[in-house]
DNA sequence: GTGCTCTTTCCTGCTT
DNA sequence: CAAGCAGGAAAGAGCA
């Protein structure tokens, strides 16, 4: 793929997917598994100007902007500054880039709240009422892409609990090597409609059927979570046929692109909510 | 260092 | 013919 396609690619997807990845996957909570996240890490009204630069950088990365391209001494500011800016003040401080900006920061603002819910709520699935209910992951091991954009991903180099209290043994026993499986990263694209710009879509929601509408699209996206820039559909598309022997996947023959949950996978079902 | 898991990469042959 | 599928083989990478 191309610079120019991978941008927009980016930009299309940042304009609808956000870092609201940022609630405790549900199989977690169903295990008890407690909320990990620091909260005043992950609500940018508490980052201090390191932090906030930290976010505007992989902001920038994100979009592919050259830094240059905005003045970055007009962000001389602490998270509660930030998140008292308004619209025309990121477009006043950073041009069109400002909207990009703003969007990110708005969905943090957002997504931080949720964050105050979870630490203040015992983590049950029947009080766990974030907008966006579907399973997904802590940013600092999930996020399609959008990765980028959570803050606790780069921007809070401070925070090493963050890890530290993800690596609790009795907390994860499953080997899980590098944070998210390629199939939870196809589910959580899929669990997520409104932050997934056509690239997967349902066959069939209550059998767990899906099409890749996107091959190589998805590809990239999973590769560039995985700083692979290499990777294509033909190799991504490998790994999910070895899904098929541990019962992840189920095949559906005869139809491309077309692929089924198994009885081994988990968070996809509507009633798992 | 070793073994395990989960990919990643490459490949050949087949199907659509 | 191109794209996708199937699956073997080997290697890479993170982790216990």
């Amino acid at each position: 793929m191309s610079l120019t396609s991978t941008t927009t690619l980016d930009s299309q997807l940042t304009a609808t997917w956000g870092p609201a990845n940022t609630y405790p996957d549900v199989s977690m909570v169903m295990s008890g598994y407690p909320g990990r996240l620091w909260p005043q890490e992950s609500q940018p009204q508490f980052w201090s100007k390191y932090q906030v630069w930290e976010w505007l950088q992989q902001v920038m990365d994100m979009h592919q902007i050259d830094a240059s391209s905005i003045p970055f001494q007009n962000f001389d500011i602490d998270g509660h500054q930030l998140c008292s800016l308004s619209y025309q003040d990121f477009i006043r401080a950073a041009g069109s880039v400002g909207q990009i900006l703003f969007h990110s920061i708005s969905e943090l603002k957002w997504s931080g709240q949720c964050h105050v819910e979870i630490g203040q709520l015992e983590i049950k699935p029947e009080n766990f009422s974030c907008p966006f209910p579907e399973v997904s992951y802590p940013p600092e091991i999930y996020d399609p892409l959008i990765h980028s954009l959570a803050p606790a991903v780069s921007p809070t180099p401070s925070s090493p609990d963050i890890k530290r209290s993800y690596s609790r043994p009795h907390q994860v026993k499953k080997h899980n090597p590098r944070g998210t499986h390629l199939w939870e990263f196809i589910r959580d694209i899929l669990l997520n409609p409104e932050r997934n710009p056509g690239l997967i879509k349902w066959e069939d929601r209550t059998e767990g059927v899906f099409r890749f509408l996107k091959s190589e699209a998805v590809a990239q996206l999973w590769g560039k979570k995985k700083n692979n820039s290499s990777m294509t559909y033909e190799k991504l598309s490998r790994a999910m046929r070895y899904y098929y022997k541990r019962g992840i996947l189920e095949r559906v023959d005869g139809r491309r692109l077309v692929y089924k949950f198994g009885k081994n996978a988990r968070g996809w079902r509507e009633s798992e909510k």
